[in-house]
DNA sequence: ATGGTGGGTGTCCCA
């Protein structure tokens, strides 16, 4: 089972570069983040006239995520819980049956928490509380778990190309890769960090659309996929298609996938 | 220190 995260940055301005990377990366679930439209507003007949399964947890102009799948699902759940009054379309999961075990797979949208000090960084950090509570709810079940997305973290120096230009921001401030960590240290594994235990940079999932950044590789890796250890135990490969991010209107994310024996 | 770029349904907010 091919699992695939696609920060896409708007799915009507993306749905060429979406339709055309589906067949290419053949994974079997996928989920995306800031897809900014309402339910209704989601081009799901484009991608269901590819074999594709459509949930989505949508908001208008800001955020939204869905829920793409060639296999059977059941029991799609929208929303973080732990706040029942915040507004924001950032969470969903589901069970995706694979031919010899129901993975869960939970995909998210973790805020970006830009300016910090501020009440979007307070806003961060409590969700990244509530997500340490659900994070441990999900390891209880014991099943096969992958919760992939975008963190808004950058773990430690080495994921990114300018560390030193990231010390006063929201996505690497000490107080956010603690947090980070505490749920790491749970017991998931960075799919991505294992795959090159030892790498000493990146690899990068995101590069800003600004100052050339691309074309300086000046990027930083703030897209991760986290295995419960029945999930870790399963794993074949991980990957970044970082081809992507020189496609025509890019995404200033590239999609990152992780391969299970699921 | 500044402003640079891109998406949304927007004449500013968010990243």
């Amino acid at each position: 089972m091919k699992i695939a995260s696609f920060n896409i940055n708007g799915v009507k301005a993306r749905i060429a570069q979406l339709t055309a990377w589906l067949p290419e990366a053949q994974p079997d679930v996928v989920v995306l983040q800031e897809i900014k439209t309402v339910d209704e507003g989601f081009p799901a007949e484009m991608i269901e006239d590819l074999g594709w399964q459509v949930w989505t947890h949508g908001q208008k102009s800001w955020n939204g995520v869905a829920l793409l799948s060639r296999l059977p699902v059941e029991d799609v759940r929208r929303g973080l819980p732990g706040d029942d009054g915040d507004e924001q379309a950032r969470w969903i999961e589901a069970e995706v049956m694979g031919a010899r075990h129901a993975v869960t797979v939970a995909g998210l949208y973790l805020p970006n928490g830009n300016p910090a000090p501020g009440p979007k960084y307070d806003y961060k950090l409590a969700w990244m509380e509530r997500l340490r509570a659900r994070a441990a709810a999900l390891l209880d079940t014991e099943a096969p778990v992958v919760m992939l997305g975008d963190y808004n973290v950058i773990p430690e120096p080495r994921d990114a190309a300018h560390p030193e230009r990231w010390v006063e921001d929201a996505l690497f401030l000490p107080e956010t890769r603690a947090a980070f960590r505490r749920i790491v240290n749970q017991g998931w594994t960075d799919a991505l960090r294992i795959r090159d235990p030892h790498g000493t940079r990146g690899p990068f999932t995101f590069w800003d659309y600004q100052r050339q950044a691309w074309e300086r590789d000046n990027g930083i890796r703030i897209d991760h996929l986290l295995l419960s250890p029945q999930a870790a135990d399963l794993m074949r490969d991980a990957g970044v298609d970082r081809d992507q991010r020189a496609t025509e209107k890019p995404s200033d994310h590239v999609p990152v996938w992780v391969e299970i024996d699921a």
